[in-house]
RNA sequence: CGCGGGGUGGAGCAGUUCGGUAGCUCGUCGGGCUCAUAACCCGAAGGUCGCAGGUUCGAAUCCUGCCCCCGCAA
């Protein structure tokens, strides 16, 4: 069986890596043009063709795949497998693989359909997620399911690490979705559009921490937007982004956003219900680093309170 | 030339305005106290102050050039 993967981001390089140790033959890899990133504007390629041209693996990086039908039948695969590639696919596209064209993507669907699924699970609160391939049609993400594989989310789970292993599980979800596709024994399932959640793209705003919410509410914040866009508050006209913390108890009944506490454990600030401790931080300008190290160097203290403007 | 912050023992920082060979907190190691401890007490190790020039009797500190890291914006 001949394939066509892609994909972008480090998420997808796991799936691709599957495959060829699995023996699947992937002829070639298409994925999103280089882009300019960081302050120096450096163009950048995606981690995916990085890995596929270290892999000797032809990349293809179309800014509209759409437009380069010809170029997708004259490498003669017979499907195209698709994992966080970022461009919507036209049904010219979807013909052009005769065994179809199946996508991974991470989360239980049809929940939680769209560019955010990891982030969203966590920021919901869910229990559990995972990985679901299906068959790529015309919708984003509303295919018919081939399987499934579920996961429970730890409370100590950040979108970093939850997409760390949700990556690897979809390796494994793919490999298992093909061998079945190629023994004629796949069985696809509809989704139920009644259940579907969707999820956009996370901007910026919406990671400001709003300290008069729940704790849960405020950490799953934080963990969902780590490592990025991350979750920020202002701190003596300062921006901090955060990169975890747990809810805890607290006797104190300060307000909103007050640090109530600031030790080498962490920095505790007073929620709309309970306590946030906060344990990884990075102040504007500075590194990322332990909430104990701000306290030390004397950037957090006891009495401080974070806002939601600079001002 | 997008805006801005920063590079000082392992970590986070102070000191730079008004030059005089380095300080704080934490960590580490050793010892003590304690039923015990992330608590406390005593002691120790550990730094070419990002790099290269320059000014000076003397530079972390002043001047010049360069490298690197980071926040915002794209």
């Amino acid at each position: 069986m001949r394939i066509v993967y892609a994909g972008a981001p480090e998420f997808s390089v796991a799936p691709l890596k599957s495959l060829t140790d699995a023996g699947f033959c992937v002829v070639a890899a298409v994925t999103q043009p280089d882009k300019p990133v960081g302050r120096k504007a450096i163009l950048t390629p995606t981690p995916l063709k990085s890995y596929a041209l270290s892999q000797g693996i032809p990349v293809y990086d179309f800014a509209k795949i759409r437009e380069h039908v010809s170029e997708l039948l004259a490498l003669g695969a017979d499907v195209m497998v698709t994992c966080a590639y970022g461009q919507l696919l036209t049904q010219e596209v979807l013909s052009a693989f005769p065994k179809g064209v199946y996508n991974i993507h991470a989360s239980l669907l049809p929940r939680w359909r769209g560019a955010s699924p990891i982030q969203h699970a966590i920021l919901a609160g869910d229990e559990k997620t995972g990985v679901t391939v299906m068959k790529t049609d015309i919708g984003l993400d509303t295919g018919d399911m081939l399987l499934c594989e579920e996961m429970a989310v730890s409370p100590a789970d950040t979108a970093a690490t939850l997409s760390e292993k949700l990556s690897l599980l979809g390796g494994g979800c793919i490999v298992r979705a093909l061998k079945e596709l190629e023994a004629g024994t796949a069985v696809f399932t509809k989704q139920d559009g009644a259940r579907a959640t969707l999820c956009k793209k996370i901007k910026k705003e919406e990671c400001v921490v709003n300290f008069s919410r729940p704790a849960k509410e405020v950490c799953d914040l934080i963990r969902a937007m780590n490592p990025s866009p991350l979750a920020y508050a202002f701190l003596n006209g300062k921006l901090v982004n955060f990169y975890f913390a747990e809810p805890c108890e607290c006797a104190e009944n300060a307000e909103a956003g007050r640090v109530v506490r600031a030790d080498k454990t962490g920095v505790y600030v007073a929620a709309g219900g309970g306590c946030v401790k906060i344990t990884e931080l990075q102040l504007e300008g500075g590194k990322r680093m332990r909430a104990a190290d701000a306290v030390n160097g004397r950037k957090i203290a006891v009495g401080d309170a974070f806002a939601k403007e600079r001002a």
